[in-house]
DNA sequence: CTGTATCCAACTTGATACTG
DNA sequence: CAGTATCAAGTTGGATACAG
């Protein structure tokens, strides 16, 4: 029962599901860090040096959002001073294709939504040096 | 020189492109409208209704985004009333096979997420009952 | 080293009322 | 019908200081 094979092209439902996908992964850090973690486990201050526009506090704000979400699996070695590692679970690994293929038209069309924004702006205000 | 022909697996380049593309379509509204969108050309008026969470402000709000970003084309019939008509323009439709990835990924794994959300924060502050 | 707590500025969103 | 203006409220992110 409730089968949920997808059939239809865009129902609703399935537009609430990505939005609420988006509420976790589209927030201006985690695919950032879900990146970094793609290429192997870091610990908590190789990835505050990985990212270094990143506060302290985001990062860890963001790690336990992606934690929670069951994305990242946080481990403490208890040493003094303690270590944290970071790394993606399974669940996280497979987000990394979806985001991939967002990645490439990202890389692909930024240029052009760059180009349209100007051309926008442009016309709709700089029409006034003369 | 300078050739992005994207052969490394994740740089930090494309990670800030995707988190720049992000910024305009990972908000709360702009994919749910440009899924609606890509059913189809759409007035301003069916749009609200078809959202219907959505406010009179945000809706014109997230449609200029799309439009100053290419997304989207803005038609205006001049009767009276006036007719506004909203439809995806290539680039817009281009989005919607990464948008789809993304969808079917979300819908794949929103239950799985919620779960280990749950579990999280079982786990954390839950472990009071007794 | 890895966090947490506090304060604060900026941005986002919604409700409401008004306009062509 | 489509859109703008204003205001209030909530959320986000950063700086800083402090703690285990």
């Amino acid at each position: 029962m409730t089968v949920t094979t997808m059939q239809e092209t865009h129902p609703t439902e399935t537009c609430l599901k990505v939005s609420q996908v988006l509420g976790r992964i589209g927030d201006k850090w985690s695919l950032l860090i879900v990146t970094r973690l793609g290429e192997g486990s870091l610990r908590f201050g190789q990835l505050l040096r990985s990212i270094d526009d990143i506060s302290q506090r985001m990062l860890t704000r963001t790690l336990r959002g992606l934690e929670r979400d069951g994305l990242v699996r946080r481990t403490v070695i208890a040493t003094l001073p303690p270590r944290v590692e970071y790394e993606l679970t399974d669940l996280g690994r497979s987000l990394q294709a979806p985001v991939t293929v967002l990645s490439n038209w990202a890389a692909e069309n930024v240029s052009t939504i760059d180009a349209a924004r100007a051309s926008y702006d442009a016309g709709s205000a700089g029409s006034q040096g003369r």
